[in-house]
DNA sequence: TTAAATTCGGACACTTTTTGTACTATATAT
DNA sequence: ATATATAGTACAAAAAGTGTCCGAATTTAA
């Protein structure tokens, strides 16, 4: 199953908590707290998202993260990104490093390009923000059934 | 890194050799030989590929796999899906089955599903015939590049 | 009818990746 | 100074991917 990884996931999570605490710096264990989630688990995602410019980190006591931009500038790209690293679908990729051991007898270098680019760019297209707003609409649809 | 498995890979390597062989069944181990990828492999990758309808299979001496439908009909997605699974890019999709555990309390429920459709509509848009284009493209240019 | 060739289906060990955790160093406000 | 927080690194456990093999079923040909 083609699949990203579960931190991806819950990095989607603890942006969404993120964008509710403002502009007070906030710390790994108040994220863990609120999302539920391991406190390792969480400091360990914290720590990708600010290495990758999506989080502001402030040091020592009083510190915390930060956001960095609004969430409608961060596309599930920006995220996987900073979790999975690039984006490559095979090693026969021409970004890709190292290559395939095969390729001089296989001659499908550069082959996956095409796909590679037409995924970037689905990805590039929704931001989490956009996420959210699916989300906010799932969940008014639903109370509107059920009232009725 | 978001990638797919590599047997994706060899299928659409194998898919390639099979659409040489014209309307002769191939067998597992002919395809082995021209491909140069070991046998076992081969063999498992044509399994796949035959139950999820890509190829069609005939038992018995003389028999073999033979292409199910013209390889510009046939979609990276398809070949994703035949070998990978369902595209879900997480637990938290809605047509993915059992959910993740944290589904009441995190609500975020069917979040994914648009990333997930952009996702499998850039995969479907391109066909193996496409990528065939794009490698024999670039191939001439190499040829072009080196006669001059 | 018998034998040979081939796919089919399942099982299994090995390897790699992912996931989760822990520990030490560094920075900052009080 | 001290308490609190992130930064960086390293590592163990769990899960998934990969490659291989074997017996059963099927078909053709002698």
């Amino acid at each position: 199953m083609l699949k990203l990884s579960r931190l991806t996931d819950y990095a989607v999570v603890i942006l969404t908590i993120m964008e509710k605490q403002g502009d007070e710096p906030v710390s790994a264990a108040i994220v863990a707290e609120q999302s539920k989630l391991p406190e390792p688990t969480v400091a360990k995602i914290l720590k990708l998202l600010a290495g990758n410019g999506l989080l502001n980190s402030i040091r020592g006591i009083k510190g915390g993260y930060i956001l960095d931009k609004c969430l409608s500038e961060v596309s599930v790209k920006d995220v996987i990104t900073a979790l999975d690293g690039p984006i490559a679908l095979t090693a026969c990729v021409e970004s890709a490093t190292g290559g395939c051991d095969f390729a001089p007898q296989c001659g499908m270098f550069g082959r996956w390009d095409r796909v590679n680019r037409a995924m970037q760019d689905a990805l590039s297209s929704v931001s989490i923000a956009d996420m959210l707003a699916d989300q906010n609409a799932r969940t008014r649809l639903k109370e509107l059934k059920e009232s009725a």
